[in-house]
DNA sequence: CGGAAGATTGAGCGTAGTCAAACCGAGTGG
DNA sequence: CCACTCGGTTTGACTACGCTCAATCTTCCG
């Protein structure tokens, strides 16, 4: 049931998030860091685009605002992990960025860069890839908020989350969400009571246990086949 | 309820297609045509990303195939746009391009393109810029996808649509649909009953009329409003 | 301790999915 | 010319999944 580029296991994954030799790269000629607080925004929806970010530690949302003022969950981002790629299009961000914990960023201004591009040959390679990962990334998001009932979407996030931390070093069976209910379900397409009950039915499986945001996972298989 | 680049009437909406300036200069440095016949397809999952095309005439869809064998449309393309970006993430096609109908493309080799880049300034702006505005695109059909309703749903696509014909100079309000209503539920998440039941729908609220293919619109206003 | 934000749980409802049948138009061949 | 097929579309009846509204509970933090 799950396109096969949900699942974590396999070894080139499109979904893979854009942490690697590619980002290591590009992190390399960073220079300035800032804090951000939990909450506070990065940037906002049409502010002129300027940086590249990348998160140092912390976490963040990138929100897309609907008309009637509510806000969509398009991403969240993780250490390591890059944002404001979408200011390249027409020069103006189009989403908001947000902490959801105390957070640093470091950063990297676009004009610098095209600059580096032209002498050191193969980083605009790099940001070319960067971004055109972030398609792939969108289209897999895609297919799940377009085929996917609720449990199949919440198992797709957690193995998401398990994937990414693990990548980070951290345990890939047991971590803790930066996120509310609210925002998973943003995400998701789905509702936050929804996202909590969906949590429930996924832990009477016994393939998880829940505990608020803290996750402990009991079957990475389980959690795939679903 | 609409996010406002949902709309089409907004001047500067980040849902715009990839034509413009930016495509028209890229255009040029085309070089290779070919004929494709309906049902066939340009690239596949997997394939070694090599080429970006554009369409020259006719019109594509793009697919994502989910684990169990079936297929969900992640885009549509028309006249003058670009297929095969997302292969520059990893050097692999990511989806599948197949023709609505018999069509025309023109190839441009990827390398090619990255070696003008080094000589001829401002081409690597252009293809980051088309990229980068491909995720934009994406995020805005995420939106799509997570908060609005069958009835929303199928307006925005009309609506998109119609922008997009109508800057290839077509009408705005009467054009003919290339897919099948199971390659339009596909992309809206929804399945094909349930779009011809909202085409209904627009028809009895006389925002549209519909006779299987043929769409007469008549208020682009109302379906904005919806 | 009290208040607030987030999470859980419950009951009822509605939208869109499912399954099935009928319909339509284009193309094919007798 | 009509009969037949086939893919695509429409329509109907029923169902179920997830939404809504509401109450309660938990945890955190002043």
């Amino acid at each position: 049931m799950f396109p096969d580029f949900v699942q974590p296991t396999s070894e080139r994954t499109p979904c893979m998030t854009h942490t690697g030799s590619d980002t290591a790269r590009l992190l390399s000629l960073m220079a300035g860091r800032r804090k951000i607080s939990q909450g506070e925004s990065l940037y906002h929806e049409h502010d002129h685009f300027q940086f590249i970010y990348a998160v140092q530690s912390g976490s963040f949302k990138s929100t897309l605002a609907l008309a009637d003022g509510f806000e969509q969950v398009s991403s969240f981002h993780m250490v390591g992990e890059l944002l404001g790629l979408d200011g390249v299009a027409d020069g103006r961000h189009a989403s908001r960025a947000v902490a959801l914990e105390d957070s640093e960023i470091s950063t990297l201004s676009y004009a610098q860069l095209t600059e580096l591009s032209s002498t050191i040959c193969g980083v605009h390679h790099i940001l070319m890839r960067l971004i055109s990962r972030e398609i792939v990334r969108s289209h897999c998001h895609m297919v799940v908020l377009g085929s996917l009932n609720s449990t199949q979407r919440l198992a797709a996030f957690l193995l998401n989350q398990s994937e990414r931390l693990s990548a980070r070093g951290y345990s890939a069976l047991e971590f803790h969400l930066k996120m509310t209910r609210g925002e998973i379900g943003s995400f998701l397409g789905l509702t936050l009571e929804t996202v909590s009950r969906t949590f429930g039915e996924l832990q009477d499986q016994r393939l998880v246990q829940v505990k608020r945001r803290h996750i402990v996972i009991a079957s990475l298989d389980g959690l795939a086949r679903v």
